[in-house]
RNA sequence: GGGCUCAUGGCCUAGUAUGGAUAAGGCACCGUCCUUCUAAGUCGGUGAUCGUGGGUCCAAAUCCCACUGAGCCCGCCA
């Protein structure tokens, strides 16, 4: 829960009082003062309500209040407003301040099959977790991050043969592993005893054949070792990582079948749970288990240990949640609260992309590009900086501008991934953001320490406390609709306020430099705040 | 064939959940501003009947219906 001094909703309840309306009703507005309240559905005159609400309303933090057609805009004090983040600042180390939920949530993402690099397309599930995460952290839920391994399917079970069918001899590389699982993936369309052989290795694992189980997760653990590797540029480190064979071995599946048994048909000695018209198969004919049962088992074991569920899934996994969640909680005792967030591919400008193909552009190519593309410039506009200076900037844009690009876009929008502007670092980007915050430091290190509150910020001074103040509204909402891009826009927003600012507000030197350096300071605050959010790296110089 | 999702200037995105004041940014293009705190910046300009057609409403980018186009799903894959 976040604290602060809530104006908007102060507004709320008083009118509410004297008119009843939504809490909706008023809203932060942009263009007519601070908050703006819709008087379309109240019954008497605009002129009548205003004079009601002007005359009841006296409290301190309100400016002015103005009718205008059909709207009453609020205007409130950027004192009070600016107050209001100062002391959170200064008391608590943060604005908002916030109270401890008691509620455990937990964030599943990436759970990738461990069969090839993490690429473009995927990484969006890693990019939208991570920053969800962050943000439900933020909003001050006791959360953590988890990763179902997938080393019981069919597609580890096929990258493990590929291996030996190709590379036998050879060493446990990711290069090696991807490039078999292509080849037996192609071999697989003209030869049907491929399949019939990983069936009968699949039967093996389930029967809990140690040597193989053991060869399997090796086999995975190098892909998944380099994934995680690759996360780590872009700063993003998975909590836990749950093996899905652990379900089996352990007896949760067979459990799951047990507790499910009332509801399940059979075809052949294949078992099935019927929704409506469609049928989910749990097992196959052999007896071993298909991935909806082990999901269940495993979201089971989630909720033994959490309230909130949050699962990042792609797309394609819409149907196949809608039916988890109706056998969740219609067949089984189970009490967690599930959010399923789901984001839309990412296509390449040549057209979709397939790792069994080979058709990809991975996150370590993408890095490698960015951080080469940004050393570029630097090297043009700072030619004074060292080697050193020069990597870490380069790392830190890379690491940004990737997950900027990402988070930024809606996560059930469509995305086609470009280069020319993933390595484009203008206008709406995170070296944008990061250049502001840059600025505000350059004149910090030059200037004083102060803290003073005025009565009087011109024109320039007022948006940008106004977006200070309200980064606890978006804050809120990103959490409540899981939308980490309402971060990204917000920061986007706020840095505009600041540039402005800056390019009309001399700072070191003018008489009023003691209260715009406090605003740089809690600038630079709440930049920090958001944009670790959605893990925008600030640095003090670009 | 059935289901889900998306469609906003030349291109990309916000706004749709909660209908409401001139549809907001970015890229590209044209022009402005560096003897002042980082020009990866600023300011201005060109450019959108918000996919099409209906409907509801005092009011529709936003809600409803139909259609068109794109993506995804409809496996004893995950």
């Amino acid at each position: 829960m976040l604290l602060f001094d809530d104006y908007k909703k102060i507004l709320y309840e008083k009118i509410n009082k004297i008119y009843k309306i939504d809490e909706n009703d008023i809203e932060i507005s942009n263009s007519h003062g601070d908050f703006t309240l819709k008087i379309f559905k109240l019954r008497d005159k605009p002129d009548i309500i205003y004079k009601n609400i002007k005359d009841k309303l006296n409290d301190k933090f309100i400016d002015k209040i103005e009718l205008d057609g059909n709207y009453i805009n609020f205007f409130i004090k950027p004192s009070s407003m600016i107050k209001t983040v100062n002391d959170s600042v200064n008391t608590f180390g943060k604005y908002p301040n916030t109270f401890q939920d008691t509620s455990r949530v937990l964030i599943e993402h990436t759970s990738s099959n461990p069969t090839g690099p993490i690429h473009v397309g995927r990484i969006r599930n890693s990019i939208i977790g991570d920053s969800v995460f962050r943000i439900i952290d933020r909003y001050g839920y006791r959360s953590c991050t988890q990763y179902f391994v997938n080393d019981s399917g069919k597609q580890v079970i096929a990258l493990y043969l590929g291996h030996i069918m190709y590379h036998k001899d050879e060493e446990l590389t990711v290069e090696n592993l991807l490039d078999g699982y292509q080849k037996i993936y192609n071999e697989r369309e003209k030869n049907s005893g491929i399949n019939k052989e990983i069936e009968a290795l699949a039967e093996k694992y389930e029967r809990g054949d140690k040597e193989l189980i053991n060869n399997i997760q090796n086999t995975a653990s190098v892909v998944l070792e380099s994934i995680k590797k690759s996360l780590k540029k872009l700063d993003i480190v998975i909590s836990t990582y749950v093996w899905e064979s652990n379900f089996i071995l352990y007896g949760d599946v067979y459990n799951v079948l047990n507790e499910l048994s009332d509801y399940l048909q059979s075809e052949g000695t294949a078992k099935y749970i019927e929704i409506g018209d469609k049928k989910i198969f749990l097992t196959r004919d052999n007896g071993t288990s298909l991935y909806p049962a082990r999901d269940i088992a495993y979201h089971l074991f989630k909720a033994e240990n959490f309230d909130w569920l949050i699962d990042v899934l792609g797309e394609d996994h819409k149907d196949h949640a809608k039916d988890l969640d109706y056998i969740l909680n219609n067949y089984l005792d189970f009490n967690a609260r599930v959010s399923y967030l789901f984001y839309g591919f990412v296509s390449l400008e040549s057209g979709k992309m397939s790792t069994r193909k080979g058709r990809i552009v991975t996150l370590d190519d993408l890095y490698d590009k960015t951080v080469e593309e940004s050393i570029k410039i630097i090297k043009e506009k700072r030619p004074e900086y060292d080697g050193k200076k020069i990597e870490e900037i380069s790392n830190g844009i890379a690491s940004s501008s990737i997950r900027y690009n990402i988070v930024k876009v809606n996560a059930n929008k469509p995305l086609t991934f470009k280069w020319s502007e993933a390595l484009n670092f203008e206008g709406d980007s995170a070296p944008y953001i990061m250049y502001s915050y840059a600025r505000s430091c350059s004149i910090l290190s030059k200037s004083g320490d102060y803290n003073e509150i005025s009565n009087d910020y011109n024109e320039h001074e007022k948006k940008l406390i106004k977006a200070m103040y309200t980064y606890p509204y978006y804050l809120k909402n990103s959490v409540d609709y899981l939308r980490p891009d309402i971060i990204a826009n917000y920061l986007l927003n706020l840095v505009k306020r600041f540039n402005e600012f800056y390019l009309n507000c001399t700072i070191i030197g003018d008489p009023e430099m003691k209260k715009r350096i406090t605003l740089l300071k809690l600038y630079k605050k709440i930049m920090e705040d958001a944009s670790n959010l959605i893990g925008i790296k600030l640095l003090n110089s670009i």
